[in-house]
DNA sequence: TAAATGTATGTTATATTATAACATAGCTTT
DNA sequence: AAAGCTATGTTATAATATAACATACATTTA
C-alpha cells in the first residue's frame, strides 16, 4: 500500500519535500516533451504546499500574489489540466478542489481521505482495491477505465481520541 | 453483491418498477414523519425514469414541463437535499448529478460504474469492497465515515465487443 | 537571423452550478 | 381561527468553469 498518510498528517520538512517534487515534475515533462513553465510550476508548488485542497479561485489568489499581477481563471484552469494531464495533480470532484499527487507516475487507484473537520486529504493506492473493483466491474460487465475514491471521515489529529489533545 | 445493473443495462417495464419505487419512498418517508410533496415526487420521478444522471437545471426544465409552470433552482436544490438526506436520491460528484438510488435504506457502498460513451449510471453495493476500504483507512489512521466511489469506463451496450453490435 | 510554425498565455465575456435571504403559502395542532 | 411549523416562491448573487479570440513566446527551418 502507497500512502502519504504519515506525510499529511505529521509536521515535515516541506522545503526539502517540495524541492524533490519539483524536480520529480521536471523529469516527468521532459521524458513526456512538454515544458513545466513558469505558471504551472507555481500552481504545482502552491498545491504540493498544501494538504487541504485548494479551489481554483484560492489558486488565482494566491498566483496573482506570488506574482504580484493579476490572474484570470483561464490561466489557473490550463495549468491544472496540463498538471492532471500528467497525473501530478488530482481533482477532488465532490470539493471541486486540487491537490497534488505525492506518488506522480506510478498506477494507482485515486483513493482520497478526506477530514471532515480539517480538510486535510492524504492519498492511498492500494492494489487490493484495485483488483477487487476490477472484479465488480466485470461481474457488472463494466469496463473498468479509471476511478476515483472519496473516503470521508476524521484524521488522526481530528478524531477525538487523538494522543495529543 | 447488490446492483441495479441488469435493470439499468437492459430494456425494461420502466411504468412497473417507477410505481413501486415510489410507493417505497413513500413509506421511507412516513417511518420518517416527513413529507413526500408534489414537488418532491416529483423529482424523484424524473430522476429514476432517467438512467442518466440529471443536473439541478435539467430537472428544472423538465420539472417546469411537467407542472406547466416556471420553477427557480431553489426549488429543485431543495427537494434533491431533502431526497439525498433520505437516500433516495444520490449525487455524482464528478458529474454535478444526481441519480435515484436502486436500493434505499440499505447501508451500502456507493460505488457508481459511469459508462464514459451513453453516459450511463449503474449502481453497485458489495460488502467485499466496504470492508476492503475499512481495512485501508484503519492503517493511515483515518476513522471512514462514508465514501463515494466512481468507477468511469464502458457499459456493455457501449463496449466495442457488445454482442447486438 | 528572420520567417514560419507551434505552443502558451492574456483578455473579455459568459456559461454552469449552487446558495443566501426574505416573503408567502399551506399544513397541523390546539 | 390562531399559532407554530414546514414547505415553497422569488429575487439576487456567489462560486465554479469554459469559449473565443488576441497576443506573446519558443523552436524549428530556410
Amino acid at each position: 500500500m502507497l500512502t502519504n498518510a504519515r506525510l499529511v498528517y505529521q509536521p515535515h520538512d516541506h522545503v526539502r519535500s517540495l524541492n524533490a517534487a519539483i524536480s520529480r515534475a521536471h523529469e516527468i515533462c521532459n521524458t513526456s516533451n512538454v515544458r513545466l513553465t513558469s505558471t504551472r510550476e507555481a500552481i504545482l508548488k502552491l498545491l504540493w504546499q498544501s494538504h487541504q485542497p485548494l479551489g481554483a479561485y484560492q489558486l488565482q489568489q494566491q498566483l496573482s500574489k506570488v506574482t504580484d499581477k493579476p490572474v484570470a481563471p483561464p490561466t489557473i484552469y490550463r495549468a491544472i489540466e496540463f498538471l492532471i494531464n500528467l497525473g501530478l495533480v488530482h481533482r477532488i470532484p465532490s470539493l471541486n478542489a486540487y491537490v497534488g499527487c505525492p506518488f506522480p507516475n506510478s498506477e494507482h487507484s485515486n483513493i482520497f481521505l478526506i477530514c471532515k473537520s480539517c480538510k486535510t486529504v492524504a492519498e492511498v493506492a492500494d492494489n487490493r482495491v484495485n483488483s477487487l473493483l476490477e472484479n465488480v466491474s466485470e461481474k457488472a460487465t463494466f469496463t473498468l477505465e479509471n476511478q476515483t475514491i472519496e473516503l470521508f471521515g476524521l484524521c488522526p489529529n481530528c478524531e477525538p481520541g487523538a494522543s495529543d489533545e
